[in-house]
DNA sequence: ATATTAAATAGGAATAATCTTAATAAGAAA
DNA sequence: TTTCTTATTAAGATTATTCCTATTTAATAT
């Protein structure tokens, strides 16, 4: 926690009651969280806290690349994850089940010689979607009546 | 066109009037567009259709695998692209400008040996988030306050 | 051509996320 | 410590997206 005052302070962003709080929420949040949970947490201590701001400094963590954002499918919004190695992330349509990927098929270096220089790469983000192997049997049952596609 | 309405039935979804003019509209639009445009673009022909009915179809249409969903930087929603393949796009943070990556680093067959029997991968979605050349100097200056990271 | 049935839709309610602006407070300087 | 500057905030307005339900309609069978 210390580190992370100090760290914001070097990136001349101000230590608030607010971020403080935030930061403190994170701890109590699941691998994966919703910047609703963040706000419902927060909230408890502190019943003035507006979701804006909960908003902007999730996503000013993410710039900073303390957190990062997994897109959930269909458009359903996007949820969080404390760390600062990006990595891709498998996600089952069916549960919404959320699994790293260890093993990365994607390096940073890689990609920056792909771009070359006419891009300065920040950040990236990699989902994969798909079926759990829990949720295959079931939908794919579903799936076979919309004929969906699926990668062999 | 004719194919798409083919590929609807043999997917077991009905061709609507709604469809053919989001399909239509389709044609219309830009390489990338957001739902908005499209609803824009529909109810010049259809005054009645509603928002949900554009959402629920370039969903499904996803879902089918005729368009990809592009998440934009800072949870500002995604645009559509017209496109069978999956490949990653640049993103500027500062124009927003999107860019294809034709040389992709990555590959289903690659992705589906990391994943193995775990997960059934249906699609994947890669954003690259950073700078364009054009907009590297202006905002590596404005960084340079808040001292963002960046990937060499 | 008509009836049947289930998917798809419109409309509006509900939720999620962002923007605007005036007030507040963190950090710097005196 | 006090003042000053400006980033940050709360609040509410606005926009974006999804959900719910009664109605409509495409495709199928009669």
């Amino acid at each position: 926690m210390n580190d992370i005052i100090i760290f914001l302070r070097e990136k001349n962003c101000r230590v608030t009651t607010q971020r403080k709080a935030i930061l403190n929420s994170l701890a109590n949040c699941g691998q994966y969280f919703s910047a609703q949970e963040v706000f419902d947490d927060v909230k408890r201590a502190y019943p003035d806290v507006s979701f804006d701001t909960i908003y902007r400094n999730l996503n000013l963590f993410s710039m900073l690349g303390l957190l990062q954002q997994i897109h959930l499918p269909k458009g359903d919004g996007h949820v969080f994850e404390i760390t600062e190695v990006p990595h891709p992330h498998l996600i089952c349509f069916n549960c919404g089940k959320i699994l790293c990927v260890d093993n990365t098929p994607v390096e940073l270096n890689i990609l920056n010689k792909v771009v070359g220089d006419e891009f300065t790469i920040c950040r990236y983000s990699l989902e994969i979607y798909g079926y759990c192997s829990k949720c295959r049997a079931t939908q794919q049952a579903a799936n076979r009546s919309l004929e969906l596609e699926e990668y062999s």
